[in-house]
DNA sequence: GGTATGTGGTGTAATTTTTACGCAAATTAT
DNA sequence: ATAATTTGCGTAAAAATTACACCACATACC
């Protein structure tokens, strides 16, 4: 028989974490989904997550998980939402608590054996399981609303790149065009960028400087009362 | 003896909610806090909220007992932040999903009879239960930050107000100080306000116009991809 | 080699927005 | 009446945004 030790005066709901964890490939926005093993969904591709311990912050119970499913590690997460529809799991009385992240796809290795994790473009999401979708689109809002502020779309690029690919990454993100040199001169204007003195290598028609972001020179910018804008 | 009929093969944490709800009384940011009648803290000033039940949502859950501890009565709010670290409270696990939301003081009675419900000024809270400063500095945080996308801050006004008291509302909640002048030209430029054509009455030195916020113009503003800045 | 072509870095003029005030009318205390 | 305050409106200077022009570099092709 199946044991059921844990007894309250009150209903409890179940507390469940789900990470929305964003890449970009250098051309498109991507998210990071796992093929669920069991049921309910079984077969179904979901958002990594699982039930929160008793003895862990939604935080860390949300990093634990991740690190489960797609041997992802350390990192920012953020918390998104917290999702408390009575119905939303078929099973019992589930609410999740949803985090998003941004990482560097470069450092996750991609296609692992074990793991059933995989990078799908956001234009080419398959069904999902539970309101998982519902997640997804809060987290694709808030990342674009977030953007605007803190400059975590560093956070999806190599530590050097070219301002063309940063203008990649936001134009995917924001779902708008910029002129080139308006961009440049902006990001320039600003100064969190240090130039590396390297170049890309020439697989292009002509090579491109390298940059970084100067979170040092940002963090001071941000003391005073500067607001970063796109 | 006490009855415990809800059990799990897993433990379940606790789960309630809590609201810092914003008013303004013409000249400072106040808060609504309930005096705590039951262990623990008891005695102290909290946030108003509770236990949710299973068969609400946590924002139906947030706004009953919004309603059973000050009488606060619908409205709209917003979810904050869900708190989680496993020793926030000192009975059990309980995470507490926070939400926020700001009235107009003029319509909410103020000072009960049977309600232990007070307003605070933001710079006059005393000791808090639980985590609730944490709750409500994070609050705070999210209210500086969403006053610049939204229009929010109208909520806490009277349908109709003057320039002056937007302005005073604004520099309370982001802590600066504008410009009287091109304050007003900037709220006239955005074309958000509609004059009510009644002005004050006299107990200043001049009349000044009353106003009144046009949620239609807005919208369709915000729709052209227009931003509220301040 | 010489030319065409796509990409990368820099600059600049026109326009718009923000900032810093001036000023007069309305109202009230003295 | 006079002084003091508050409100409404305007305007010139500074700063930011926008829309481009221009040239250097690297490759492809003849």
């Amino acid at each position: 028989m199946e044991e059921r030790n844990y007894c309250y005066k009150y209903p409890h709901p179940s507390v469940t974490t789900d990470c929305v964890i964003f890449g970009f490939d250098g051309v498109k926005l991507k998210v990071l989904l796992v093929k669920r093993g069991v049921e309910p969904y079984k077969g179904r591709w979901a958002l990594p997550g699982g039930f929160l311990k008793m003895d862990e912050s939604a935080e860390e119970g949300a990093l634990r998980e991740l690190r489960e499913e797609t041997g992802l590690n350390g990192g920012i997460i953020r918390q998104l939402h917290t999702f408390t529809d009575p119905s939303r799991d078929p099973r019992e009385r589930v609410i999740t608590i949803a985090y998003y992240a941004l990482v560097r796809m470069q450092e996750v290795k991609g296609g692992d054996d074990a793991s059933e994790a995989q990078w799908f473009a956001l234009d080419e999401i398959p069904p999902l399981a539970f309101d998982h979708d519902c997640i997804l689109r809060k987290a694709e809002h808030t990342l674009r609303q977030q953007i605007h502020f803190e400059p975590i779309g560093f956070e999806l690029l190599p530590e050097c790149f070219t301002i063309l690919a940063l203008q990649t990454l936001y134009e995917a993100i924001l779902g708008t065009k910029f002129d080139r040199r308006n961009f440049y001169n902006k990001m320039k204007r600003l100064g969190m960028l240090d130039p590396t003195g390297d170049t890309t290598n020439p697989s292009h028609r002509r090579e491109a400087l390298l940059f970084r972001f100067n979170k040092e020179k940002y963090d001071s910018l941000k003391q005073t009362g500067f607001r970063l804008e796109f």
